[in-house]
DNA sequence: TTTTGAGTTGTTCGA
DNA sequence: GTCGAACAACTCAAA
């Protein structure tokens, strides 16, 4: 009896790190033959923008995790590092492969290195075939009635959800068949993917990597946190919020998923909105490619920020004289993740109080963040400095003692990353520079040395701020209207 | 083409 | 303590 045979299908992952409804994965089972699941490591084609020290040590786990659920299957991982075309024809050409699966990202550089793949490979006479896995809506899909990608949130999530619902997810393929042998594969810690020295400990205790991991904190929230979402998740020391976002980064867990989980349930709506928030950063991301590096509003290019590394050091390092941002920065570094609430707080200090760049607050997210997102980390700090998309007001600036007695007003959060303060009572938690000698005394702080005074005065540095969005104003005015 | 309504997350000031 | 207005127009998106 003659089956007729199909080649192997490579499987190529990147940020579609699960076995669940991962479309290029479904798709290569369905077609017959045998399943290379590949993960290459060539951060050199990430341009400006390769893993950071948090994503790899998340990469690491995930990778790991990936590996152990394709052998339940029995498949395994594929590793492999260095340029990822000559890495892919090699794999092809060991397994007999003639089609290559893989799920579309959003970073410029990323679609570019994969159109020129795409040639390469069908040149070779490789099939290769895109999926979206990532996103719940295709950017090239939503449009404006004009035709333009939108610039708006509102509109932009009105026109996706008149889209209809995404379809549901699809299970898991129950067996992946191994190719006659396997291609030689790297181990994943030979890709060096852990910190040197390691310095994770914290990062470990707070997170469990990988597509089980996803699983289980989507239950945990949809039982104790999405009823009170939109209230808890202003609260940095509760937790409130979802907590899924590098999971979703690494495509632990697909949006379709989270979507379907999340569709029924009381309060998840606003939940949802953030998904939206989520596509909408890649929305613009691939339709404004530029804006990793440059602002989307130009008259931004002329803004006067200050180069001041001292006070940037302060604020990367947590020692901004004010504890809710000294906190968020702690949390940062010592987890790999900040609440939502206080990244916003710590983004407006860093750019209306210190007037530093966004680019520089960028930067530092996407080394010290696991869940750093091109697409999330540009629109979230360009919306910061007023300078993206739906941008905050220029005049809108966070006053960091208001925010941290608002939602932190026990000072709890402070406590947890600043123990500095921990003896401090709760009413001078946020002010620590206006305690009363007494207090200080009774809690063994000396201003100074255990802990720093504000390192500027935020009334102060918001009227510099506001002085500081006159001037591109100002220039930018159409009052001395173009000679035509 | 022109018009119209609306726009994530705030703060301060003065009544 | 609470409340509304001002902050500054501008751009976006749809009709």
């Amino acid at each position: 009896m003659v089956r007729r045979m199909s080649g192997a299908t490579i499987v190529w992952l990147r940020q579609d790190l699960r076995l669940a409804d991962q479309p290029a994965l479904a798709a290569a089972a369905e077609r017959g033959g045998p399943v290379v699941p590949l993960y290459l490591h060539a951060p050199e084609e990430e341009g400006d923008w390769p893993p950071g020290s948090a994503s790899r040590f998340w990469l690491h786990h995930s990778l790991t995790a990936l590996d152990s659920d394709l052998r339940r299957l029995g498949s395994r991982l594929v590793v492999r590092r260095g340029a990822s075309l000559p890495n892919l024809l090699d794999v092809a050409r060991r397994t007999g492969a003639n089609a290559m699966h893989l799920c579309t990202r959003t970073e410029p550089l990323a679609r570019i290195r994969d159109g020129l793949v795409r040639r390469e490979l069908e040149a070779a006479g490789i099939e290769v075939v895109p999926f979206n896995g990532h996103l719940l809506y295709e950017p090239e899909i939503v449009k404006t009635r004009g035709g333009d990608p939108f610039k708006v949130f509102t509109p932009f999530w009105n026109a996706c959800r008149a889209l209809g619902d995404p379809l549901p997810p699809r299970p898991a393929p129950s067996r992946l068949e191994a190719p006659p042998a396997w291609p030689v594969s790297e181990t994943i810690a030979g890709l060096g993917l852990l910190p040197q020295p390691d310095w994770a400990e914290g990062m470990r205790f707070a997170w469990r990597p990988g597509e089980r991991g996803a699983q289980q904190r989507l239950a945990e929230f949809l039982r104790d946190g999405v009823n009170d979402y939109a209230t808890g998740r202003d609260r940095p020391a509760a937790a409130g919020t979802s907590r899924l976002s590098p999971h979703l980064h690494f495509g632990e867990i697909s949006p379709r998923q989270v979507f379907d989980a999340a569709r029924d349930r009381n309060g998840s709506a606003a939940w949802l909105r953030e998904i939206g928030w989520r596509e909408f950063a890649h929305h613009v991301l691939h339709h404004f490619p530029h804006t990793p590096e440059k602002p989307l509003r130009p008259e931004f290019d002329r803004f006067p920020w200050r180069r001041d590394p001292d006070r940037l050091a302060a604020w990367q390092r947590g020692r901004t004289g004010y504890p809710i941002v000294d906190a968020g920065m702690r949390e940062l570094w010592k987890t790999g993740w900040m609440h939502n609430r206080v990244r916003m707080i710590v983004a407006s200090f860093l750019v209306k109080d210190l007037l530093v760049t966004w680019q520089e607050g960028a930067a530092w997210f996407w080394d010290t963040l696991v869940d750093a997102d091109l697409a999330n980390n540009t629109l979230n700090w360009q919306w910061t400095a007023g300078c993206g998309a739906d941008a905050a007001p220029y005049f809108r600036i966070f006053n960091p003692i208001l925010q941290g007695r608002r939602f932190d007003p026990e000072g709890e959060y402070v406590a947890r990353f600043v123990p500095e303060l921990l003896r401090l009572p709760a009413s001078h938690r946020h002010t620590p520079w206006l305690a009363p000698a007494r207090a200080l005394e009774e809690a063994e702080l000396v201003l100074d040395e255990d802990y720093p005074r504000p390192i500027v005065d935020h009334e102060t540095a918001r009227k510099r701020a506001l002085l500081a969005f006159q001037t591109i104003k100002a220039r930018s005015r159409p009052g001395s209207r173009r000679e035509v």
